[in-house]
DNA sequence: CCTTCGTATCGATGATCTTCGATACATTGA
DNA sequence: TCAATGTATCGAAGATCATCGATACGAAGG
């Protein structure tokens, strides 16, 4: 195995997930499954709006934000944030923390870790 | 800058491609328009077939494969196949050489190293 | 309890995407 | 020139997705 899994807990669902993401374009033939769900990865990553979101979120002051600061620069309705960031919730790329009428989210490097080794060179085998 | 503009000539329409992509998520505040470009990147890779299908080429024995080596591996119609082919095309990341009556693809491995630095953790600056 | 405010969900709409049959194009060999 | 084969394009059908108004949920402060 090259690389541990993640475990993430969403405080919004309360849901444990235990995602394992993200094989290696280079190791091999991927199977249909391990596709899928490397896929979805990808496809959070898949718009402009929330890659915008992560950037935002990744360089607020804490690296934390709400939601109701990301609507304006955004120019976006409430609920299409809100749509956005449970995409990236489920995708495990951030995760969101309740303090008092405010969801902080924050961004989760070690899901962007994951995703880059999956892009990684292959491993060139020792003779 | 971070990282050089990949330069991809498509044997197919015959396009020059200057394509940047991909500033760094961590890099500051994504503008629309990069961010744009960096998801249409994503948007490449976020299909199961798609990445089995680079999995598929780069596994090949000389690294590269041509269309109709894949539709059965894949149980896909040929213009399924090639309809895929183009995004990957158009993304840059793979190209095709026509040899004969086949085109050989490759994979573009410097076009995923840019992704990948898309992700890169932020650099920290020295005090 | 009631209001306020941030958030999440629902439902609808319009756009985009995947898939494939039909068809055209390109190259090779007879 | 004609048939065979690999590839690309077109058009249609069904699925998925982004967006947002309406609405419900949740927490804080009178």
């Amino acid at each position: 195995m090259i690389f541990d899994t993640l475990i993430i807990v969403d405080i919004s669902t309360n849901v444990n997930m235990r995602m394992e993401c993200c094989e290696p374009l280079f190791g091999g033939i991927l199977e249909e499954e391990e596709a899928a769900r490397t896929a979805a990865m990808f496809a959070a990553l898949a718009d402009p709006v929330r890659l915008r979101i992560v950037s935002m979120v990744a360089a607020a002051p804490d690296g934390t934000a709400c939601g109701c600061e990301l609507e304006d620069p955004l120019g976006l309705a409430q609920p299409t944030v809100s749509h956005h960031l449970r995409i990236l919730r489920e995708a495990g790329l951030v995760v969101g923390e309740r303090r008092g009428r405010w969801v902080h989210y924050r961004v989760v490097p070690e899901r962007l870790d994951e995703i880059r080794n999956a892009l990684s060179p292959p491993v060139l085998d020792p003779v």
